[in-house]
RNA sequence: GGGCGUAUAGCUCAGCUGGCUAGAGCGCACGCUUCACACGCGUGAGGUCACAGGUUCAAGUCCUGUUACGCCCA
């Protein structure tokens, strides 16, 4: 099992055990302690040997208020309020509209960052500018007019500043058209402070070079250090005083890029990260082909993800929690810590945590000293390590033995919102490091919603009561009835109406089971002989082998529903056909009796077999009445042992089941309509119908004279089935 | 904007490969102390199967489009 979160007490266990799931309580793994850290670090390692895992500077997603990067998989769209801000850019020599180039842009801030202007290949206003240069206003850089499919001709002018880096568009831009970067934005989310601009390269790599430095440098004063919010109301000010700006902001919304959990827009930032390289798409998806996905068109939420990937997945966490790197830097002699070369540890030291434990071929003195060594002070993104839960669990490298009978294993149970993360994960890693998958199927739960249809969530509480309270109201075999209403990949409304079903059908279950084990034994030998019985079984029969189909497909909510459409016509009708004929002879031994006690025993056993997936404890309670051990681990039915103990195929049997239930509904209805009680005797009836279904009804006959207390039982033959009755005096 | 899913009685849903006079449970109405069950039993009312086209002898079921809701992704 996956452990429970921190903070949940133990809470999830107590439930699962409440509920009544079968765990191995030996056999729980966490994603913390030494085993994962060891696990997880040793799957890093063997990916980096192999360049799959590999340190790289890069842009990267970050979140200003945590101050850690972020992966794609984490990010979430939100409309946030913004405006356009109308640029003019000089235009050196003149074009279309005279010297300059109007830009729209949400982010006037970013002006200093600017490293290119860029328009639609297709775009004729802007094809004569395609290779020119503008001159940024306030900062005077000069900034190359390129070409990219990815520029939006309907958006704003139709022509866009590219900067370092405003969003993940300026990412692939920057990186397609080879352009340099202009870092402005630290990583706690305010302007650099220190940021000269001058007339000439100052060195072979210098970015800062503008026309008009002094300005540069005047105008970029009212950002340093500042805030996003405030260094944009003050880029404004400036713009518009500089005439640079055309009239007034415009508000929009559009959509932002936040961490899901996060509270301010993400930023993108410079920095070394790890990542894992991943393999493209296609090779992903073909390896998933693999994986039985139920439902099975959740495997689109896999392959979209897979297909839309943009970079590598960046493993690391600016966190202090978490399984950290096993990694140190070497320190030159004057301080400074050179992160790419990093100083790997080797697989026999794991465990390890670089903060206290020391790289090979160093002491502890050397710690964060000039010629020393420091640790990586990041973590592992938590998704690093639960991708090698199948291999933590498993205890991979740990328990040969365990780990060769389990792995890979049979089945990933999950819900739909974790696809992109867990799931995808866990199959990207068991891909690389074992060329293989890590479990045959996923099986994809919905989650469970509230009786409006909306997400449960912690924040909004819409959680009316909890899952002991609920288990405590309506007893764990009703609250599972429920949870299987809905199929593989559905949402569940929290519906205590069907928690309340659930609850009658167990006790209709407990109830009718008493009542055949009342009839008690049938006389040794005795064998299913009459045609009601056979009819009973063979449909029981059919049931058994549906049931056992559609959880092969992992449907098991048709297997409740069908199982559960039986049993009540079996309660409704069969029982009481066969209630008066169960009873027999006083000393018990008529084949005629013997036959129904044989089928209700037969029946029991299979329903509650059919039952003991859903409701676990009525079922095992009814089974410790008359049989040794659990049900639980008892055989699964046989559909072709109910067909040989009901004396082989009898289509036939079926239609008079069929009729006797008929009729003995419109004698319950005579008897309703007058208005008396179904114990009242019934005089005189005759059951009108076709011959065909005559004939088939007079082999049940009594059984339905008997439920019916009809005293005299005729029959004539007509068009449809229709019932005359004769009530006796009440 | 793209993708997926859902749309059937007041409610929760079944109806799988087209044959339905469209079902179940809850709720509702009217009855019934029936020897398994009043935490029950029986009977009944209740639906133009979201809408519009199409395929077919036949469509809730297949196809196309529209609408609404939900989820995923931009």
């Amino acid at each position: 099992m996956r452990a429970g979160r921190e903070g949940d007490g133990g809470r999830v266990p107590r439930v699962w055990s409440i509920v009544g799931l079968s765990v191995d309580w030996d056999q729980t793994y966490t994603t913390i302690g030494p085993v994962a850290t060891r696990i997880s670090q040793k799957a890093f390692l063997r990916l980096l040997e192999r360049d799959v895992a590999y340190r790289s500077g890069a842009p990267t997603l970050w979140d200003v208020d945590m101050q850690t990067a972020v992966a794609q998989a984490e990010l979430e769209d939100r409309e946030v309020p913004g405006a356009y801000h109308k640029l003019a850019f000089g235009l050196p020599g003149g074009g279309p509209d005279g010297d300059v180039v109007w830009i729209d842009t949400t982010r006037p801030e970013l002006l200093p960052a600017c490293v290119a202007m860029v328009a639609h290949p297709d775009d004729e206003r802007y094809q004569p500018l395609f290779g020119r240069t503008a001159v940024t206003p306030l900062f005077g850089v000069e900034v190359p007019i390129l070409a990219h499919e990815l520029a939006q001709p309907d958006k704003g002018t139709g022509i866009a500043m590219i900067c370092t880096f405003g969003d993940t568009t300026d990412v692939i831009w920057w990186r397609e058209l080879g352009l340099p970067i202009r870092p402005v934005i630290r990583h706690d989310g305010r302007f650099e402070r220190e940021l000269t601009w001058s007339g000439s390269p100052e060195h072979e790599d210098d970015v800062w070079v503008s026309t008009d430095p002094v300005a540069a440098n005047e105008a970029y004063a009212e950002l340093a250090g500042k805030t996003v919010f405030t260094a944009q109301k003050n880029i404004v000010a400036l713009l518009s005083e500089s005439g640079a700006m055309e009239g007034e902001p415009r508000p929009i919304t559009h959509p932002v890029k936040f961490w899901e959990n996060g509270k301010k827009a993400l930023e993108i930032v410079t920095s070394n990260q790890w990542f894992i390289r991943y393999p493209p798409a296609e090779e992903i998806i073909d390896r998933a082909k693999g994986l039985a996905f139920h439902p099975e068109y959740m495997r689109v939420r896999f392959e979209d993800w897979a297909k839309g990937l943009q970079g590598d997945w960046n493993i690391t966490r600016q966190r202090f929690f978490g399984v950290p790197f096993p990694i140190w830097y070497p320190i030159d002699d004057e301080g400074l810590i050179d992160f790419l070369s990093p100083i790997v540890a080797t697989e026999d030291m794991l465990p390890v945590d670089p903060t206290t434990m020391v790289p090979p071929g160093y002491d502890e003195a050397q710690r964060n000293q000039p010629g020393g060594f420091a640790a990586d002070p990041d973590v592992m993104d938590t998704w690093n390590t639960s991708s090698m839960s199948p291999q933590i669990a498993s205890k991979w490298e740990e328990d040969p033995d365990l780990f060769e009978r389990v792995y890979p294993m049979d089945l990933r149970p999950q819900a739909h919102d974790i696809i992109r993360t867990w799931l995808f994960s866990t199959v990207v890693k068991a891909h690389e490091l074992f060329d293989d998958l890590p479990f045959r199927h996923a099986a994809i739960s919905g989650f469970v919603v509230d009786p409006d249809r909306k997400k449960l969530s912690k924040s909004k509480d819409n959680a009316e009561v909890g899952p002991f309270q609920l288990l405590e109201m309506f007893g764990a075999d009703a609250v599972r009835y429920w949870a299987c209403g809905g199929g593989p990949g559905r949402d569940v409304a929290n519906d205590q109406g069907q928690m309340k079903i659930g609850r009658r059908l167990a006790i209709k279950l407990l109830n009718a089971s008493k009542f055949a084990l009342l009839q008690g034994e049938a006389s040794p030998g005795a064998t299913v002989t009459e045609p009601l019985d056979r009819a009973m079984l063979l449909g029981l029969a059919d049931l058994v082998d549906e049931a056992t189909r559609v959880f092969d497909e992992y449907d098991y909510a048709r297997a409740l529903e069908r199982t559960e459409t039986y049993f009540w016509t079996f309660t409704d009708d069969y029982l009481e056909l066969v209630k008066g004929r169960a009873y027999g002879p006083a000393d018990g031994s008529d084949a005629a009796a013997d036959s129904a006690k044989v089928a209700l025993r037969l029946a029991l056993e299979t329903l509650l077999k059919l039952f003991a997936p859903f409701l676990a404890y009525t079922t095992e309670e009814v089974w410790s009445w008359w049989r040794e051990g659990s049900i639980h681990r008892s055989p699964w039915p046989v559909a072709d042992d109910l067909r040989a103990a009901a004396g082989g195929a009898d289509p036939d049997a079926a239609l008079a089941l069929t009729v006797a239930g008929e009729v003995l509904s419109l004698l319950r209805k005579a008897k309703s309509d007058a208005k008396v009680s179904m114990r009242t005797e019934i005089t005189t009836a005759t059951v009108t119908d076709t011959p065909e279904r005559l004939a088939a009804f007079e082999r049940v006959r009594a059984d339905v004279a008997d439920a019916g207390k009809v005293q005299q039982l005729q029959t004539a033959e007509g068009a449809s089935l229709t019932v005359d009755t004769t009530l006796a005096d009440s």
